[in-house]
DNA sequence: GGAACACTTAGCCTTATGGCACAGTATTCG
DNA sequence: CGAATACTGTGCCATAAGGCTAAGTGTTCC
């Protein structure tokens, strides 16, 4: 569980920037070069590796150097473990309207 | 498009936080007061209190207050903005597939 | 009324985040 | 070989995040 837990943390904490986010949609079209990418943000080149470092260390991308360009791609499984999140959630909830309506079923059996 | 961001963004940066994912699973089973959440966490109700209001400000949860007690309630509908960035990526990356499929069938055509 | 309770507000502290400029390294091109 | 390109590394800075203590405020209970 806290291992668990620490994946879905960095997962989350690069999912909260809009650069990062923008990052992956991007890549969502195909692998693109660092270049390419940081042309689209106003910002710095350092500034935007860091947001790449942040998708990679974080499992969100994959990248690979060929000469001296850096080529960027998606890792899309990765995303599963929001969707592995929000399906659990849902479970929970559902676990809770099941109760909840076996105690209105109770009380109207009571009731007769 | 800067608006729906800025929802999302919100949300993502809300569930960046382990406490407070912890908060909404815990909500999960149904409505509890600020103090038996805090019990729960190794904070002081201060610190604690910040994440409800971080989790209340984005949306994923609302409060009332009768007497002297706060009670959270999830608010699921909210969760539904990333289920829909997610399915935005998916429908990114089949786009994408059925490009390359295009290509594909393209250059067979091409070779016969 | 006074004590206990459940927050709430205020202010402080430390670390993390996201940005910058500037200098360096490794490739590629003419 | 030398210039341009594409990062990469370093160090700095301002703000935000997440924690704390201490001191309120409003309710409830005896």
């Amino acid at each position: 569980m806290a291992q668990y837990s620490a994946q879905l943390d960095g997962v989350f904490v690069a999912l909260a920037d809009p650069t990062r986010r923008w990052v992956i949609r991007r890549l969502g079209h195909g692998p693109t070069s660092v270049g390419d990418l940081a042309r689209e943000f106003p910002m710095t080149l350092p500034s935007f590796m860091k947001h790449v470092q942040t998708l990679e260390s974080n499992g969100l991308i994959h990248t690979t150097k060929s000469g001296r360009v850096r080529t960027c791609v998606l890792n899309r499984e990765r995303l599963a473990v929001v969707d592995d999140w929000l399906a659990e959630q849902r479970r929970i909830w559902e676990e809770r309207t099941d109760r909840l309506e076996r105690l209105v079923t109770d009380e109207q059996e009571n009731q007769q």
